[in-house]
This record gives C-alpha cells, structure tokens and sequence, in this order.
DNA sequence: GGGGATTTGTAGTCATTGATACAAAATGCC
DNA sequence: GGCATTTTGTATCAATGACTACAAATCCCC
C-alpha cells in the first residue's frame, strides 16, 4: 500500500514520515499549535531537530501538513452532511450534532483541529487554520445559498459560531452529552429561521 | 476622588498605576495574554521592568488585577441583564444582543477578556480566568434556576456556548451587525425550549 | 539638612524558543 | 571497492521569554 518500489538512494530514514505526522497532530491538537514545542514534536517523535527540519520544514510546515490530511482524519464530513437536495434545517442540525460528537470523542484532543489552530499566534500557522476554517465555511454557504440565497449569510454565520463554541466548551472539558444537548437546542432556532 | 490624602514617603513613583493598569488591559483585550509580552507592556506604559515588577508583580498577576476590574470596565452587566423575575427567555435573549454589542464595541479590542483568557497557555493567567468565566456562568444558572431548575444546566450551556462562539467569531473580525443577526437567530431556540 | 524609605534606570540573569553547521554514518549505483 | 547521496547525531546559534541585582535618585520626616 505505501510501500515505495523503488528504494531512495542515501542513509535510510529512522522513522516513518507518516506515522510522525499522525503523532504530531495528536500532540498539536492535545495541546494547541502554540503550546507544543518543536522540543515537544522531536522528543514524541523520537528524533533530532536535524531530522525534523529535513523532514518537514518548520513547525508551521509541518502544521499546515497537518491540516492537509485532517480533513481525512477527524474533521467534518462536510461533503457527506451537506449533499445536495438535503433539507437545510436538517443538514445543518446533522452538522452540529456531529460536531458535537467528534469535539468530544477524544478528550485527549478536545475541539476542532482547525478552528483552535485558528487563533495561535503564529501567522504562518494561523494562515493555514484559517484557510481550512474558510473553506469548510463556504462549504456551508453555498450548500445554503442552493435553495435559501438570501438566508445562506445568517445562517452560516450561526452555525459557524454555534460550531466555534461547541469547539471551545469541549476544551474546557464539557462531555458528549452536554455539547450535544447543547448543539440540538442550537438547532431549535434553525428550524423556525424562516422569516426576514 | 482618587487623591491619597497622606502623601506616601519614598521617592514618588512617575507612572499612575492606575491608569497602567487601564493600558494594559486594552494591550492584553488586543493581542490575547500570550501574545502580550512584558516588553510590550513596559514599553507601552513607558516604564523599565523594575517598576513594573514593584507595582504589579507579575505579568499573570496584573492580569488577575485587570480581570478583578473587568466587572466594571466592559464586562457584560450580568446583574443588571438578569434582575430576579425577568422571564427568562427574554432576559437570555438580552444577555446574548448584549453580549453581541460588547464584543463588537472595539475592533481592535473584540471579543471577551476573559473568555479569551480562559485559554492562554499561562496556568496562573488561564485559572484567574477561569475563575470569571466561571463565576459569570454560576450567575446565569441560577438566575435560570430561580424559575425552571430542570432546565438550568441546559440552558446556562447553551447560552454559554454561543457567547463563546461569539467572542471568537468577534476576533475573527465579525462586525456589529452580523454579531447581532447570529445572536438574535440564537435566542429563537430558547423560546421554544420547553419540553423534555 | 541628615536619615530612612521607596522608586528609578542600567544592565544583566537564566531558561526556552525555532532553527542550523558540520562531520560521521549508512545506503544505492557503477 | 569507491563515489555520490541522503540522513543522522552532536553541539550549537541568535532571539526572546519572564524576571532581578544593585546603586543612584528622589521623596517625607525630624
């Protein structure tokens, strides 16, 4: 499956790039981009910062890598969720519940990956959590704007807000059963969104 | 008014602490705790570290004297917004349009000092945060409790959860009017959270 | 105007940050 | 076997973090 038929040429790597980056996003998303030290990242990974900075870059290379492949592994499946032709109110309930669901399902590693990596203060880093938070962002727009163009703004700023608190009340430690109670009492006011 | 009658006796210090610990606070409500360095602070209050240091402490522990003035310097009026015998749906209703307005006020101050500060990476900066955040949520639930104790803890983590969101999506740079319009959207849900 | 008290400015401490220089080690290719 | 290539380990770098030692300066009190 990964194996690479053809062998490089120099000294062999020591460790495995893949299994290192899916190391580094559980401590980055455990702890946050600013919390975790590139002493942090070669200490879990077993290598020397040469081995680091060879492999990935920088901190904020490795980061943005990261985020590259958490749509894969542990994000929203916002392509599933929003499928065209869904009701609204019940796509975007479905989002927040399952939001709700994946902030809490590794206490570990409460929170959305992206949208904390959102406020860190690393511009490079943050620049590459933002990108993703804006992409899913109008993800949610235009699967509104599809059958409700002129409600797609408030509605997507709802949940995105309602999404970016269910974020943080699950690092403050809340479990599954409050943030979705919490999520499904957020989709109340979706249903009956309807005038204006 | 804020005259020392008996003038103190060494030599007179040549900053108001006061009003240091008023530029400081729109420094950390700025950039975030972690983001605010004590460099930037003395520099910023025109003083050398020894002074800052004799004055205040520590950087955390200026933080903590800010957060203990916050009550009254911009933080949401909770016990004027939740006055015993207001129904409850509307003076949640109140406190998130309140919120909305708060967050929003200053551009380059957005969002909620403590809210924010809840989650810097500093201990002693994120406890006495903490400590607000936490004190605020108690006064919500038990004005909630007062009238529908069954539906205290939900309620009071919904409302919690958006104001959270807010005051993210107000560092995002979130304007005025789209604050209000989710906030708004946000208390159609709890009118109508009866059952259960 | 001398003495105790307090703040100031200069100049530093020590730990940690992200990132590197350099040579030795380990491979494939010829 | 020798050479080009790539990674590894050791030992650091410069910058920045929070914080402080120390002596000169400036006040009140007597």
């Amino acid at each position: 499956m990964t194996t690479n038929p053809p062998r490089a040429r120099g000294r062999p790597r020591r460790f495995d790039p893949e299994q290192a980056v899916a190391t580094a996003q559980r401590l980055f998303h455990a702890r946050g981009y600013d919390a975790v030290s590139v002493a942090d990242l070669t200490e879990a990974l077993g290598i020397n910062p040469p081995s680091f900075y060879a492999a990935f870059g920088s901190k904020a290379g490795l980061y943005a890598r990261i985020l590259g492949r958490y749509t894969g592994t542990g994000a929203l499946p916002l392509a599933e969720i929003l499928r065209p032709g869904r009701p609204v109110p019940e796509a975007l309930a479905a989002m927040l519940e399952e939001a709700a669901r994946r902030y809490a399902a590794d206490p570990a590693a409460a929170g959305c990956l992206a949208i904390e990596g959102a406020r860190c203060n690393d511009p490079e880093a943050r620049a590459a959590a933002r990108a993703l938070t804006a992409a899913g962002e109008d993800s949610i727009r235009r699967f509104i704007a599809a059958t409700q163009p002129e409600a797609a703004e408030r509605l997507t700023d709802y949940v995105v807000t309602v999404m970016a608190g269910l974020s943080t009340m699950a690092r403050e430690g809340q479990g599954l059963d409050r943030l979705l109670a919490t999520a499904r009492l957020a989709s109340l006011g979706l249903a009956q969104a309807r005038q204006d």
